[in-house]
DNA sequence: ATGGTTTTTACTGCGTC
DNA sequence: GACGCGGTAAAAACCAT
């Protein structure tokens, strides 16, 4: 078995807020060479001074939401459009606006704006009507669901959404269940994005069983080609040290003992969460902190047999690594 | 389907508090 | 005696062929 341990790190896509700092020249009338101002309610630039339109038709780059303090605004101000994968469209369907104004920006009649309200809940109804939408939309919702019980980042979500509607475009569906796919996407980007869960996590916070995650997940990752590198045990350790309350002393003793344990080529088809367990179990026996083997395998939920077996060969790796 | 691994289950013995 | 720990054997689960 060659153990080629390749050291992938895939690291969080950090969203960069770019400072666009452009020095403002203003721009003058071409007529009389006033002031311009950017008329939003009506989309015009006009001119302060002889009132010329300048430009008509912009488009509003503005929010499209209510902001009633400075705080709010910050808070929910952005830059361009966002086209998000976790909206079953994007983002980048049609929405019939709150503010009931006409587009001179003058209040509608009572009337309109019943008819208003009316053509909203149509607009809604198509929006999400056609079979494949409507899959999408509660398979995102199934997937917020269960990332946040498992506490999963953003970026998590964004990619088992990603994947989740990859495999409906590839026409995986028929014949798996939404939420067996949906829970599949979700472990597999967990695994990418470097913060794993095992499948007995997975499975208790889905509503589908062990036996039909672990099939439709390994049916999706070959039919994408995802490429999902074996887990890296080194990974578990942070949660496995916060939830026994050890010390940061014990967690990096831990790594390092996986890290001695890689250079031996210890893991070969062993499971890494065992392998994680055991570490951390024997960094904690090496830093003198107090937990039972009993402990560490309720909260890794893998069986002291396993982290005897295994933090034993950590100890062996780790001698003939580094003769202390 | 099958065979080779790994993990789990269950049980036993030893030492310590 | 309860508890933590270590070991073993058999069963179950997993994986590749």
């Amino acid at each position: 078995m060659t153990d080629t341990t390749t050291r992938t790190y895939t690291g969080e896509t950090e969203t960069q807020t770019e400072s666009t700092q452009q020095a403002d020249e203003e721009e003058r009338c071409p007529e009389c060479g006033g002031r311009l101002v950017s008329d939003a309610e009506h989309a015009e630039t006009v001119c302060e001074e002889c009132g010329l339109v300048v430009e008509e038709d912009e488009i509003d780059r503005g929010p499209e939401w209510r902001a009633f303090d400075a705080a709010e605004k910050d808070e929910k101000s952005r830059v361009g459009a966002p086209t998000t994968k976790m909206m079953h469209d994007q983002g980048l369907s049609t929405n019939i606006g709150w503010q009931d104004k006409d587009a001179y920006g003058k209040a509608l009649s009572s009337r309109q704006r019943q008819k208003m309200q009316r053509l909203r809940t149509w607009n809604e109804r198509f929006r999400t009507r056609d079979s494949k939408e409507r899959n999408l939309k509660q398979a995102l919702g199934e997937i917020d669901r269960m990332a946040s019980a498992l506490g999963l980042p953003e970026n998590v979500r964004e990619t088992a959404s990603v994947i989740y509607r990859r495999a409906l475009e590839e026409d995986l569906l028929p014949g798996r269940s939404i939420e067996g796919v949906a829970t599949a996407s979700l472990y597999a980007a967990a695994r990418q994005a470097g913060t794993p869960r095992s499948l007995d996590e997975i499975s208790a916070v889905s509503r589908v069983d062990r036996m039909e995650l672990t099939r439709t997940y390994r049916y999706i990752v070959r039919q994408l080609g995802l490429e999902v590198k074996p887990a890296d045990p080194e990974h578990y350790v942070p949660r496995f040290v916060s939830g026994l309350d050890l010390s940061d002393e014990t967690e990096r003793m831990a790594r390092e003992l996986l890290d001695s344990a890689r250079s031996e080529g210890v893991h070969s088809g062993k499971s890494p969460v065992g392998l994680a367990a055991a570490a951390v179990y024997a960094a904690a026996l090496l830093t003198n902190e107090k937990v039972t083997q009993n402990e560490v395998s309720e909260v890794a939920n893998i069986s002291e047999v396993t982290i005897r077996n295994r933090y034993k060969e950590l100890l062996e790796a780790s001698d003939t690594a580094t003769p202390a």
